[in-house]
RNA sequence: CGCGGGGUGGAGCAGUCUGGUAGCUCGUUGGGCUCAUAACCCAAAGGUCGACAGUUCAAAUCUGUCCCCCGCAACCA
């Protein structure tokens, strides 16, 4: 069997993950739900990034101690992903046990390579932000905006990681295939980054002095491990790296790492330039998606329209808001969750196209076929159609393509509708022409039984509904090497109303 | 000359790489159907594809110039 190995960018726990957050990791289920179906081994993996100082100093300011605090945030984000049916296979958090252990191991190694070396870095100090601020952090006056207060130039000795070694061996890596990052502008992007000559060996740990919530150096315990490096890591700890050596080859390397456009540099120059020091084959493909603006703003605290990942799927279910975020708008690009915009679209779309035909289908088979599945074949056209939709759904959603997916099982769905009222099989019942009207109907019912399928990477609850209401018995998940066969007749649909109501008026979460 | 994204009928977006009837969802208007969730189907109105110039038999699509909008400091994917 065929293994595919997704994984999401880990969030930072000082916050509490909002439709930004959940945008990525609904992607990477959408992916994970479609190569399963498809009959892979899938290994979805999504987590949290627990180190660091703004992590302390939240945990600060709520009164708590570093690793509680994670706990609660942790918690709030896998609460979140639960309610919008992310099937990740693990959640990994930084501060667990073995990826400690990983890291660790695995800086070792790098400096055993002779990639890690000590060095002094030297920076504007702020000491009322206890960090390093940037030059173009600092207001006219040359002070932190935050405090008023001039930095202090201050040095310190740490470790730095040997990029400049591997500029050339990743300028070939990037280069030779246009798979490994995407979309394109973005590989051209990291290319262009790369041949910055500003762009040289980094710092990859800080002084105890500076960074206390982290993990520390091998041998060296005043020096802890910069969180990037950290972060990164996991994607290998996920899948059992020094710990499960049957399963880290098994999954290894990753198919697919999908992460927000900001942090395609980290990705696609720092993570492969560590695998190659640490001789681990590189991910296969990395992809930096669009952000989502809400009702056309950039999502901010200080604009007050960061919406809840937990109150979203609360308030609009789990199936909508997977529904709309990926129909709205190409992935590759930022997007728009508007409020009105969204319930428009998932009542016309979910209720009044999908909803109404499997419920008038459904209808006309309890008034005309005793409520069974009738034994006919389908009409052939549509049969083929769905095929033709089949292959293009497969394609988009490698392409990860997903707006483009859905709307041509929406092609599908209106023709379904078309076709009832071109066939009118409640007309050829009445002038007695039975097995007409059970012919349109199980075609019907075996596109809808399509339609299910095809949509079940984006609103997998409802398209078990339908499953269901198709009189299955089947987990429509556990499809296996049946996907083509028809649906079977004989079986009693179960029409149990409405699969998805509209919304009417909804509170702003 | 900092970097990137974008400007397409009333709204939100495809299409631009690989030039050749401008497509989708919603909205509007008229009609049909009556199985169905005031739903579904059909038809119509509505766009000089930001501006100008160029290449071409032909440009939303390629080239050049210009204008406008949005990100790139913080919270933050």
């Amino acid at each position: 069997m065929d293994k595919y190995y997704v994984t999401t960018a880990i969030d930072y726990v000082n916050a509490a993950p909002h439709i930004g957050h959940a945008y990525e990791k609904i992607a990477a289920d959408i992916v994970a739900r479609h190569h399963r179906l498809r009959g892979k081994d899938v290994f979805f993996l999504t987590g949290v990034d627990e180190h660091g100082s703004k992590v302390e100093k939240a945990a600060q300011q709520a009164g708590l101690k570093p690793q509680e605090f994670c706990d609660r945030m942790s918690a709030q984000f896998r609460q979140a992903w639960d309610k919008l049916g992310l099937s990740y296979n693990y959640f990994i958090r930084t501060t667990e046990d073995r990826h400690v252990k990983v890291v660790q191991a695995l800086f070792k190694k790098m400096r055993e390579n002779g990639d890690v070396y000590k060095g002094t870095y030297s920076g504007l100090y702020c000491e009322g932000c206890e960090d390093y601020l940037r030059e173009r952090d600092l207001d006219a006056n040359g002070y932190c905006p935050n405090h008023m207060k001039e930095p202090k130039v201050f040095s310190e000795e740490n470790y730095f990681f040997r990029l400049t070694k591997y500029k050339e061996k990743l300028r070939k890596w990037l280069s030779e295939s246009q798979d490994v990052v995407g979309p394109e502008s973005r590989r051209r992007e990291v290319i262009n980054q790369l041949e910055d000559p500003d762009l040289g060996d980094f710092s990859v740990t800080r002084s105890r002095t500076s960074l206390t919530w982290g993990i520390p150096v091998p041998d060296e315990p005043d020096q802890v491990i910069y969180v990037w490096i950290d972060a990164l890591t996991n994607y290998i700890t996920g899948v059992g790296y020094l710990t499960d050596e049957q399963s880290f080859s098994r999954y290894w390397p990753a198919d697919l790492h999908l992460i927000g456009k900001d942090i395609t540099k980290f990705h696609a120059i720092y993570w492969p330039a560590m695998l190659m020091s640490a001789g681990i084959e590189l991910p296969r493909r990395i992809f930096g998606h669009g952000f989502i603006t809400v009702e056309g703003q950039k999502i901010s605290k200080s604009l007050g329209n960061v919406i809840d990942a937990n109150a979203l799927a609360e308030t609009y279910g789990a199936d909508a808001v997977r529904f709309f975020l990926f129909a709205a708008t190409p992935f590759d690009q930022d997007g728009d969750f508007s409020r009105q915009d969204f319930i428009t679209r998932v009542n016309s779309e979910l209720a009044n196209n999908l909803g109404n035909l499997l419920n008038r289908t459904l209808t006309l088979v309890e008034k005309n076929c005793g409520g069974r599945v009738p034994d006919r074949d389908p009409d052939n056209t549509l049969r083929e159609e769905a095929n033709e939709v089949l292959v293009q759904v497969n394609k988009f959603i490698d392409q990860l393509e997903f707006a483009k997916a859905i709307e041509a099982v929406f092609a599908l769905i209106d023709q379904t509708n078309k076709y009832l009222n071109d066939e009118k099989p409640w007309a050829l019942f009445k002038d007695g022409k039975q097995a007409d009207g059970e012919t349109v109907l199980y075609t019907a019912m075996e596109m809808l039984r399509r339609v299910a399928l095809y949509l079940y990477p984006f609103t997998p609850s409802l398209s078990g509904e339908i499953w269901h209401q198709l009189g299955m018995d089947s987990k429509i998940e556990d499809i296996g090497a049946t996907f083509f066969d028809l649906l079977p007749p004989g079986q009693s649909v179960r029409n149990r109303g409405p699969i998805f109501r509209r919304i009417e008026e909804v509170p702003v979460p």
